[in-house]
DNA sequence: GTCTATAGCATGATAGAC
DNA sequence: GTCTATCATGCTATAGAC
């Protein structure tokens, strides 16, 4: 890493924390110059274009939260320990990388707004079908109840995992460890007592 | 209601969509004025700006929205069939409201963004107040499970709730009634086989 | 690597004719 | 109630000095 790299990640992280805040189109480049204490047209002998500064932004996010899920889906776990990994790596990638989180669930998801992060559609569909098949593969092995629907189960699990970075703020009360706990006591044996 | 009105709330639905769509920020006064039929001069006959549009849209159904959930508080089933009416309300507001609730659901919630809509704050704390004391009086009557942590349950329910509004669609294979009916067997129940 | 200065464009909003 | 025309502003991005 040379003291360029260094600069262009800090200026990374700076315009990905107010992305994160205020959106990406609300967020202007003088807001990221000033944030950086330089002025906006200062910024461009670093990057092209505030687009691309999301761009590098999500793809570096994407690429390490995917290899984390392929490690755990080549293990021999079986579906429901894989289950409970993926849930505890989404809930730590939350408290690692929070504004990249909040990047993608507030402006990667827009439909027309995002037209050239084409490529999110297509990590989205490649997610969904691991947790399909997580999901599937719990049902068969009689893990998982067998009168629910999987594509429901499925968008009920991935919204409220991810949506956990509203509220989440990493170094308070709860670790993420912690609401992984409690979110999978919820999901596996629901909050209805036992004895109902 | 004068034609005058009816033109008002044909404008404001226009406007609804495209805020749900697209983002308040990320829509054009051109926009709605164009999907209109007419010319973005024109729409300030009708509003003072475009914050005042955005602003009807969301007291408006806030209103009605508090006011449904008002019957059921006001009732006296016991707190698990109250929870249960609520949740079943808020799927019903998605499948009714699908443009509002988007709307509240991507912009009204970023914190720097919206510095106006204080009073959606207000209304979301007493929203909470409202989990709240449903999911506590759920504990002491002992229909809930006693170890966990309300607070927790309580944005797990808010949040899986409401970003339904990302993917359901009104009209689509699955029902509100369908979609709340298994939400709430996997929120009651849990996912895991009783048997397991 | 940052600053000065500014081009070029889109935006929210206004005034007055029809 | 809509259109024509336009203002003022804020935006992304560029060019060249330092």
């Amino acid at each position: 890493m040379t003291a360029t790299t260094d600069r262009r990640g800090e200026l990374l992280r700076i315009a990905a924390t107010l992305f994160a805040e205020k959106g990406f189109k609300n967020t202007t480049v003088r807001d990221i110059a000033e944030a950086a204490g330089i002025l906006s047209g200062s910024l461009y002998h670093h990057f092209d274009s505030k687009e691309s500064m999301v761009d590098e932004i999500l793809s570096t996010f994407r690429a390490q939260l995917f290899a984390a899920y392929g490690d755990v889906l080549a293990s021999d776990d079986d579906a429901r320990a894989k289950l409970e990994r993926v849930v505890r790596l989404s809930f730590e990638a939350i408290d690692q990388h929070p504004a990249e989180v909040a990047i993608f669930q507030n402006d990667a998801d827009h439909p027309g707004s995002f037209e050239r992060f084409g490529y999110l559609a297509e990590r989205g569909v490649q997610s969904r079908d691991i947790w399909l098949s997580l999901l599937n593969e719990g049902v068969e092995t009689g893990a998982l109840r067998p009168d629910l629907d999987v594509h429901l189960v499925y968008r009920f699990i991935r919204d409220t995992v991810w949506v956990a970075v509203r509220w989440y703020r990493p170094g308070g009360d709860l670790s993420h460890g912690d609401v992984a706990d409690q979110y999978l006591s919820i999901l596996l044996e629901g909050i209805a007592s036992s004895a109902d």
